[in-house]
DNA sequence: CGCTGCTTTGATTCGTATCAATAGCAGTGG
DNA sequence: CCACTGCTATTGATACGAATCAAAGCAGCG
């Protein structure tokens, strides 16, 4: 999707970030841009680091360029929760204070826009429109939080993985090229962190997926890769 | 907890209003205060009483001045879960276009200080340092909102109902005129509603309830009334 | 070609839901 | 004051869905 960086944006400049617009940075004009662009620094992640870790201080916040990421949270003895998804245009982290709850964690390759709490605090504090929109993404947030919540608290095995795919194909269909795209896509999860997204198992995730594919409803091309089949019958599932 | 409202707070005004320091009006100085009064008006609603439906436009959003209330959703098919629970000071509604996601209803007597969603946009915009206290707010609930998801995708019932005693055992405390208290309470709850809330069933949560007492753990003198007897076991339990 | 780690599949267990009945309490009217 | 009613909560028996335990299959990679 993303050809060879500019010289402009490799060297931390916000000239063809392509989340100019969608990021909380939008609410922001090229002066103001650059200074805020002066207190932050890119931060590029390999799959499967981690960008901030659970009780962290001194905390960072930042915006996601590219890549999509997870918070997650785990109990004492060991049992693991994924408590949000992060994609590119995300505000990620805890600006005002509180320690940091959740690791969060770069499923794939990922760049982030990144500053120190305290700095990005002050800038904020200077530019209302700013804190506007984080506002904005913010309730956005909430309000997927929401929804996770009814999932987690009243859809089984079944409804979960259905609602899964549906959102991970529109989010597919939103960022891709190709218009006609979404009934084919490559998931960035492995199946253990599908299960820690639905609250489940590996294995129940694993016989869902097995048991949506016998029906006809999907196909699983190869482990990562997903084609809807029938949308309709899915979204029936999904409840 | 509340004597005879004095004629001002009665009339509408905000002075000696119990959450002026707590709410996002905190932001706002005394002549701010008056004008966002004048957009306002008070609600008092019943217990079991709606204030927002789901899907509701025109919307409503406002502050909780007194009184629990629930935020729930319901899946197609009848099963019910609440997604949030607001007290006083919190903000109710969803500020900034989309639809209302949920139905909000007093548990207990409340009153809550309510504008029009349109209305409220409007001064938020003009007033920075309020969208600020919304941000803290929103950020608060949405911290809230994922530990929720922890408990809904990896917890026990054991442990949710554990959970759920201490959180209902600290929020007493904390309003409470006694300073020695919050090791005994009413829940604003009825079981079924513990239960929508914890992602269970009533039987459920009842069959919890009288393990935690036989354990020594709580006492339940009355059908919402609970007592904490040994706090150190129960956060053991509560993971 | 044979590791190594991820995923699928199978057998069984366990926790919670479901179904069903009883018990307790609050309100109402005799 | 007490029977009656309706509602909420508790308790019990059973069913079912997902977790757990265990093994085999499959891809990527040295």
């Amino acid at each position: 999707m993303t050809g060879t960086p500019s010289r402009a944006e490799a060297a931390g400049s916000c000239d063809g970030c392509p989340v100019r617009e969608h990021a909380i940075c939008a609410a922001l004009d090229a002066a103001e841009l650059l200074e805020l662009n002066s207190l932050g620094r890119r931060r590029t992640l390999g799959a499967g680091e981690s960008l901030i870790w659970e009780g962290d201080d001194p905390a960072l916040v930042g915006t996601v360029i590219e890549g999509t990421l997870v918070m997650s949270t785990g109990t004492s003895d060991g049992r693991e929760q994924i408590v949000g998804v992060v994609h590119p245009a995300d505000f990620v982290g805890r600006p005002f204070g509180g320690a940091t709850r959740h690791t969060v964690t770069a499923l794939t390759p990922a760049r982030v826009c990144v500053f120190s709490r305290r700095d990005f605090d002050g800038f904020a504090g200077r530019h209302p429109p700013l804190e506007r929109k984080l506002l904005q993404h913010t309730l956005a947030d909430l309000d997927r939080a929401r929804s996770w919540i009814l999932l987690l608290g009243r859809k089984n095995a079944e409804e979960r993985v259905a609602i899964f795919l549906l959102d991970m194909s529109r989010r597919a269909a939103s960022d891709g090229a190709v218009p006609g795209a979404g009934d084919r896509f490559e998931l960035p999860f492995s199946r253990q962190q599908v299960a820690d997204l639905l609250g489940l198992t590996i294995e129940t995730v694993s016989r869902q997926f097995t048991k949506l594919k016998r029906a006809g409803l999907i196909d699983l091309p190869s482990r990562r890769a997903v084609v809807i089949r029938d949308r309709a019958a899915l979204k029936l599932l999904a409840g």
